[in-house]
DNA sequence: TCAAAAGTGTTGAGTCTACACCCATGT
DNA sequence: ACATGGGTGTAGACTCAACACTTTTGA
């Protein structure tokens, strides 16, 4: 239809060849994936369970600006390609890893944002299970997972990721919560490039909120998995503790049993679970 | 801190010098704003309560491309301005209305949805109450409201907007629903320009989802409103029917009354609430 | 007086939380 | 044997939909 309105219509064929798209002021746009996975620590014998922590991707930048700082994985929008396709192109380049789904976070428009010039970053946040393997030698970019600690010290909100002997700290204060989105502003970024602290903190209070209905937690595991395992993403994301008992009422609408059971843990096996 | 950094590394310094924006692909980015109100009918007796009807701000195009047909309000990011304040700016310019809030819709970045070349809309939508006069004058455009019917007719989701005697109709498929956000593929375009109709149909299915929590009705009523008043915009977003003794009690907990009543309607008086 | 809408009370069904308890295992 | 996590049962608190009921007004 729209096809035949145009062959239809010279007068707007016409239009169309003398329009010049060079009449307006043109910003670069580019993505960033906030790409947030479960890491499981060793616990201590071979009988307690093992303490898990929230980590996020992040990339070491290779060339000025924010030479050598770490950043989130990201670039710029090719020609023939949507946001959503550069998204999953830039992390699959930079880091081996193909997310199952992008969840959108927002559009970081700030004009002076980045020292190159006008550059809009539209920022999606990917859950990623322990499945999905690094490849870390694909780009022969250095990707590493840093935890993360999200704190209200009172006098701000602290970020803290941390990868081996690398930390990095960034300040924020809260600004409005609209639309289950909570805004941050940044204080001091610390040693994290552009505004990426921003962007990783409005992230994890996305991840937060829909951590609710219990949608996206499953991302974060294989396909079977035991209910304690999810019991712990989601205890991982929420920062609370639950009981046991109710969370397994509460999540059985959602998931099904299978055959399969885990042995050899030292005590009682537990059954494997997948999504329903 | 990061001004500091800057001026310390003469290297970074030296790269932006010689750093050159046209290097990549650069786009248009603009703005399309859903805005949403609650038109009321006028009841066929002095006793009867009037219906209501959600309805979408459109604007005659005067342009080509798609000149003389209706599209959402927006227009092009300038210059030191954020996406978000350019969705206040064209909606204030083009229908002199100063929205409360915006919520983001989506980013629609299609290569091809727009004949005039690479340009991607940051759609957002906002609600509007009666207060918010439309001051129609203002840029000398054909602004309108039109009533939205949103309907499942088994082959294909059917939106149809009316004004009067024009009647526009477009046809769109479901596809997938992520993240709360149903995304619609256009079947038929009808009247509308671009891909307004796959937009305004995102924007329905964001906006049903979230009155749920009762988070947003509000912005569609005055400061002061009746609960009565309250119910019938839920009732005509979700399109739903409920019964008034337990609507009340729900959204107790939101509201607070005020010492006004409303008096004259044929009917014991209704208590004026506020938002609490 | 009466129709219509405003507003309250009640009941029974269902849901959630806390906690007590039993089960199956490796060492 | 026993510590540990897997898993179930249940009482009391709480929530919610349905519906009967009273109140207040304009005509």
């Amino acid at each position: 239809m729209r096809e035949k309105y145009i062959l239809d219509n010279l007068e707007e064929k016409d239009y169309l060849d003398k329009y010049n798209i060079d009449k307006y002021d043109r910003p670069s746009v580019t993505t960033d994936i906030v790409a947030f996975k479960i890491r499981s620590q060793i616990g201590d014998t071979y009988r307690h369970n093992s303490k898990s922590n929230l980590s996020v991707l992040l990339i070491k930048r290779g060339e000025h600006p924010f030479k050598d700082m770490w950043a989130l994985p990201g670039g710029f929008l090719r020609k023939g390609e949507t946001i959503e396709e550069c998204a999953y192109r830039e992390i699959k380049e930079e880091s081996g890893i193909l997310p199952v789904s992008l969840m959108p976070v927002g559009v970081f428009s700030e004009p002076n944002r980045d020292p190159r010039g006008r550059i809009i970053s539209n920022a999606y946040l990917s859950i990623i299970s322990d499945e999905s393997v690094l490849d870390a030698g694909t780009d022969a970019v250095d990707a590493r997972w840093f935890d993360v600690s999200f704190v209200d010290t009172g006098d701000c909100y602290k970020l803290t990721l941390a990868c081996d002997d690398i930390v990095l700290t960034t300040c924020l204060k809260k600004l409005k919560t609209v639309f289950k989105k909570t805004d941050f502003q940044l204080l001091d970024e610390g040693n994290l490039a552009f505004d990426h602290g921003r962007i990783i903190a409005t992230a994890i209070s996305i991840l937060k909120d829909s951590s609710k209905d219990y949608d996206l937690i499953f991302d974060f595991l294989p396909e079977k998995f035991t209910l304690t395992a999810l019991q712990d993403v989601m205890e991982t994301i929420i920062n609370v503790s639950l009981t046991p008992a109710n969370f397994r009422r509460k999540i059985a609408e959602f998931v099904e049993e299978t055959e399969e059971m885990v042995t050899g843990a030292g005590h009682r096996p537990a059954k494997l679970y997948k999504r329903k």
